[in-house]
DNA sequence: CAAGTTTTCGCCCGGTAGGCGAAAACCTGG
DNA sequence: CCAGGTTTTCGCCTACCGGGCGAAAACTTG
């Protein structure tokens, strides 16, 4: 989501919300607020610390470092924004002002990143979900296409998901009816990567 | 590594080298001149950025924010550091000053995670290394036993690792003697983690 | 009821981690 | 020089997991 600058520096540009750090904030309070008041988006599903930005060049005037976050939302939420804001396609962005284009770049990895060796999916998906949607989900967030069948398998050998045992309303082209699943609500935080050098004698998936 | 504080705040307590940032430096060039200006450690194997730590009193006086590093010395290298500093075993930290506790846990834990699913041993092991003296550097770094055979199929596997051909001098115990590694130099820099959803009929690994 | 569409599920394959024990290769003491 | 002890190395087995494929299921429309 970024909106587009109408004054100089970098006018015409299109900007990462954000702004200065409050003195009783630390920086997760802060682009909290800035996202909500700027941008009425209080609906995030997930905020993590990307990385600090800081070269003493990256924005003109007086020197600025800055912390970028990745901030999700779920996918059925949608956020009225201000006229100058719009969501953009992470892979075709228009001309950005800064280093805005490298912070988008970095928070595409780590998502994606994450989406593999996580459970973060449950931070993308809505409350319930076909298959099929969550692999639209998951595509779209790799940038290539994964199996509905191997994500499937995957997600419920983590023990991430589970059959809501409604189906979902069949498109205007037919087939079969989808189940509708959901991510299991005790696994709603993000959870440590899978380790490969396991200690000694214990299974820690499954649980 | 700490240093021992002289004087208030936190008198005698143990701090995090580091320091403010210079108007010509990002934080990354920041941290490596404290490091080699006050401690004399030049040889950083590793560094990279851990996390923004911003609360408002993590310091009594004016507000700080700091960026924390995650920064790796091979376990070969012994730089000279003042007499007020001194290394310390992550598990046993004396009473340390502000929020540099939270702090080491944390990258305690970025070590552990990555060295399980990257390559990042090659920055503690020292250029050539027995299987057995990796073991003890990744039993310590992870804080569990990890088994030899293991963890040599694993490295192995993954084509990090390289057989030099000589042997080590054996101990004063006997037994045979162990064959030396070391990390392959092509793959001298971290890379992505293992992804567990692969983009369609292709093998990303064993690049 | 036939043809088409979409989802679901079972089956198989290969690759990978983990565990175990035997064999290899050295030492020292008798 | 051989027996016993020590450490490393290697092969074998097992369990598990990701990936692929195709058949069956369950719906639609004509």
């Amino acid at each position: 989501m970024l909106w587009e600058r109408a004054r100089e520096p970098h006018a015409h540009r299109w900007s990462l919300p954000g702004g200065g750090l409050g003195g009783t904030e630390d920086v997760e309070a802060s682009i909290r607020r800035q996202l909500a008041e700027k941008v009425d988006v209080t609906q995030l599903s997930h905020v993590e610390q990307l990385a600090v930005f800081s070269a003493p060049d990256r924005v003109p005037g007086p020197r600025v470092v800055a912390t970028a976050f990745l901030g999700l939302v779920r996918s059925d939420t949608d956020p009225v924004v201000p006229s100058d804001t719009a969501w953009h396609p992470v892979d075709t962005l228009p001309a950005t002002a800064f280093d805005h284009e490298a912070i988008c770049r970095r928070a595409r990895h780590r998502l994606a990143s994450k989406l593999s060796y996580t459970n973060l999916g449950f931070a993308l998906a809505p409350p319930e979900f076909t298959i099929s949607a969550l692999r639209s989900l998951y595509s779209a967030a790799l940038g290539y296409e994964v199996s509905a069948t191997n994500l499937q398998r995957v997600l419920s050998r983590r023990g991430l998901l589970e059959p809501t045992g409604a189906v979902a309303p069949v498109g205007p082209s037919g087939g079969r009816p989808a189940a509708l699943f959901r991510f299991v609500s005790r696994q709603m935080r993000v959870t440590d990567p899978f380790a490969v050098l396991r200690p000694p004698s214990s299974r820690n998936l499954g649980t």
